[in-house]
DNA sequence: TCCCTAAAGCAAAGATCATTGCGTTTACGT
DNA sequence: ACGTAAACGCAATGATCTTTGCTTTAGGGA
């Protein structure tokens, strides 16, 4: 008996295909009409997929739209890393930024956004265990919360409802806020 | 000839009524399944209305939610004047905070944020609103930019990712932190 | 290269949603 | 009170979505 029995999963080749051609219906169908208008069957006719194979590997509408908005950063993207934490979430901060700069960017989030709260869906798991990478890596001087609740937050409340405040000197700024009040 | 062709709303008696039923029902819907979930024949066979009034009103399901969302705290409740900004800072995310410790309320938020980027809809307009009241009746020493930053997004964004940590030190911690760095 | 079967495609049936025309109720101005 | 028309309710229709059983394709281990 192996320890795992393996079910061994097919995610390359066609399945891959299909997950990127279904990505990208997602993000201008979501960007077009907004996360709640966009349909199962919408998107796999954009994708040039059939809607069963939607309906079969993410059930419904939201829980795709909220996955997708999950892995739309690549998690193991190398972080900065300059030996100067403050320089190191300045650039992370930039980084982000720069994303969800993009219409589809943020629309997604909004539709993660809509999904969170329900199970354990949070689209942005993995932005802030990068912080917490940064942080320790450099000694944690600064509390985990206090980069969330002052650099992760009014970024991710600018791209949700103010998206045209996203400006270049939103990062330093947050993260200059940061270290002064210490 | 007048001003306005006074088209004659009528917002009372009935169609009050049917506002009420309407919104218990769809706060009770979003929070039970999430707001991408909910359709409009099901808030209206839970609000004892007819669809078609509802269709008619506003037309789809997340103009209905956002709209909901938006004028879910009374806007003209009256705000803290204790002739201290930061005590009335305080007091007031206190408020916020409370009310969306509620989780009808949080799935409102959610539901809001889903439909923000497009057209008007941004169900945090009063709140904003509120904060610029409060800053510049007291002389406006601090920028209302920053209220926004570091008070309403800290905790929008719990509110929406992370809802049970929004305890009863939340509000002065984040009120205290905007006044620690000046 | 050959199997095994995971994953995709297809098609049909059933459920649900959205729209529209028309009659009824009733809020609001006079 | 009365009249007007705004808003609601009803019912029928067409569109769209969702599910399900089956077939076909092709990923990945032996």
């Amino acid at each position: 008996m192996s320890a795992t029995p393996s079910p061994a999963r097919r995610t390359g080749g066609r399945s891959a295909a299909v997950l990127a051609a279904v990505r990208s219906a997602v993000e201008e169908l979501v960007q077009e009409r907004g996360s709640g208008q966009v349909t199962i069957p919408m998107v796999a006719e954009r994708a040039g997929v059939n809607p069963t194979s939607i309906y079969r590997r993410w059930g419904d509408a939201p829980s795709m739209i909220n996955d997708l908005a999950t892995y739309r950063i690549s998690p193991d993207r190398p972080l900065p890393d300059t030996g100067d934490l403050r320089e190191d979430l300045t650039r992370w901060a930039q980084e982000i930024i720069e994303h969800f700069r993009q219409p589809a960017a943020a629309a997604l989030l909004r539709g993660g956004a809509a999904a969170a709260g329900a199970g354990d869906s949070d689209c942005l798991r993995n932005r802030r265990a990068e912080a917490t990478l940064l942080i320790e890596r450099d000694g944690g001087e600064v509390p985990v919360e206090e980069v969330i609740d002052h650099v992760i937050a009014p970024i991710v409340y600018r791209v949700l409802f103010r998206p045209w405040t996203l400006d270049d000197e939103l990062a330093p700024a947050l993260v200059g806020r940061l270290f002064a009040g210490r």
